[in-house]
DNA sequence: TTGTATGCGTTATCAT
DNA sequence: ATGATAACGCATACAA
């Protein structure tokens, strides 16, 4: 392999010439550019990015952690991510945790080790004290509302947003309301059932565990979400589903078995994914790409900042 | 940052000695380590790799070039790639293509510059002779059949699979039979193609180019392919699908429209994700983990090899 | 406008 | 068993 030595002995120059000609600095006069020039492109010179992160100090690598890839909800997150690394030339390292804690400290481990110059966390399994014992070593951006903590993020109040459809459904009328969540514990999700709990406190409703349907990411989740409702003796009338594809599958049981939406079972959903048109669900759109862009954004700066994204209701026919 | 010579100089010791005992080499006393680990616990010192990976030549970092994340296909090849890459202590840099080549080349440029190791590519958009050329920097692991080359490869037979699928249906008694496809380029989209055509001459029977349907991916891609169908003066009477999310979308649109499954389409789908189960949908199951994990063994093994995967027709109540 | 010299943090080689 | 020192390949402060 040919370096930044050689070139410069063999276009006569020094290295520091040959460093300026590839990074495009000015100062240098055009023969001997075009000298350099020559003779990179007669040896096919690669820089070797590697020398130029330890020169430098930074990889241009930013990591981003989510738990799955195939869900639609992540798979735009990282979508919006990804365009804006694009437009500032960064690469991402990508980590499929699965909520598994030991992949989410490894990609910590690799902003301690300078591999990544930041990270992005769009849903974490580990404690939040963990990470911010990170935070010396490089940004961290989150997909949680943590006022006053010296995180950048960008967040969905999923507490006002979760309240304001649970009152949509009760002013059409529902009483017995359950929920689909893809899990339990993590900051949103809490925030989710607080809302719940106070909406139920509110209108002196009785609260029942079995309206709460737990793990529901995919298309088939929903048939199970529906199996469960069906078994209840007095199952909920409503249901707020926090994935247009679990919604989409518990709309197809109900129809496989004879069940009239929104009559028996009234649906609204969260994302507005292409299936929620295709299948006429009420959604609420959450900006996912933009979410993604902006956490990009908040990575590679220096200053930290919280940013709150809204939604938007989008009327169909499952409500 | 504390760096390995400022360790030495507060053990004692020199840096020699601290690189041994940070990398677990023999021949160090006990008491010189005890000293040296004292201060490693003191400093939280942390090494930084990218100085490793100049002083190495490698990174342990392997590309993966896909065009989508949020395919089941693709995310299932990436799972099995993530288990090997876990096991073999690498990570991964992913380059999610959508089928653009600058995406592509970006990856390959990656590899040019020792940013990463080795790369795998699970389906490509460039021509084969431009990978070719990067072959130099680095091992180059694809997804196709591509005999003799110099490329390590593990692939599916799909010219001889679709050939039985389409034969399958044949003896079922169906004359005209469709099929649903992601794009029409690449290697495996035209063995398929290939099949398809060879079928038709075999058996004499006609060429309709309406029956092949584009771009399919996506549940919802699966009633767009219904809605062409049934436009159609001529109908198909069976269908080959090349994912079960795409048929799942056909199976629900013949639903709402009183098509009945078999009777009036039948329906093979590729893969057996969960939802072919769900659906009790007919489908041809590809190991694609199984391929994920051969792949990133492929990729960090210096011996070329080329392993065909093999499939299996699971039947259920679609034919 | 050009070049020299040094630093980046580690691993590897070769003495001792 | 231990250490001095030379790579690894580039960027850059400083000098000229």
């Amino acid at each position: 392999m040919t370096n930044i030595r050689d070139l410069a002995q063999m276009a006569g120059v020094s290295v520091t010439t040959v460093s300026r000609v590839l990074n495009n600095y000015p100062y240098v006069s055009e023969e001997k550019r075009k000298a350099v020039m020559d003779v990179i492109r007669k040896t096919n010179y690669q820089k070797n990015i590697n020398a130029v992160h330890l020169s430098k100090g930074r990889t241009n690598l930013i990591g981003v952690v989510l738990p799955y890839f195939d869900t639609p909800y992540f798979s735009l997150v990282l979508k919006g991510i990804t365009i804006q690394a694009k437009i500032y030339n960064y690469n991402l390292v990508l980590f499929q945790t699965e909520y598994r804690v030991d992949r989410e400290i490894e990609a910590l481990q690799m902003l301690k080790q300078k591999q990544i110059d930041a990270l992005v966390i769009c849903s974490r399994i580990s404690d939040i004290s963990i990470i911010k014992k990170h935070l010396q070593f490089g940004p961290i951006v989150l997909c949680e509302d943590l006022a006053g903590s010296q995180f950048s993020t960008t967040f969905v109040d999923h507490y006002k947003v979760f309240q304001q459809a649970l009152e949509y459904l009760y002013e059409k009328g529902h009483r017995k309301i359950g929920y689909c969540i893809g899990r339990k514990s993590g900051t949103n999700s809490r925030m989710r059932e607080l809302a719940y709990i106070d909406f139920h406190k509110k209108h002196h409703l009785p609260f029942d565990p079995e309206y709460i349907i737990n793990r529901c990411l995919y298309f088939e989740d929903g048939d199970r979400a529906f199996q469960h409702i069906k078994k209840l003796k007095n199952p909920p009338t409503a249901l707020l589903v926090t994935s247009d594809q679990v919604a989409a599958g518990i709309v197809i049981s109900c129809q496989k078995e004879g069940i009239s939406i929104p009559d028996n079972l009234a649906i609204i959903s969260f994302n507005n994914e292409p299936i929620a048109k295709m299948m006429n669900i009420t959604t609420i759109e959450i900006p996912l790409t933009k979410m993604g862009e902006n956490l990009f954004l908040q990575a590679i700066d220096d200053k930290i900042s919280n940013k709150e994204i809204s939604v938007n209701l989008i009327e169909r026919g499952t409500v």
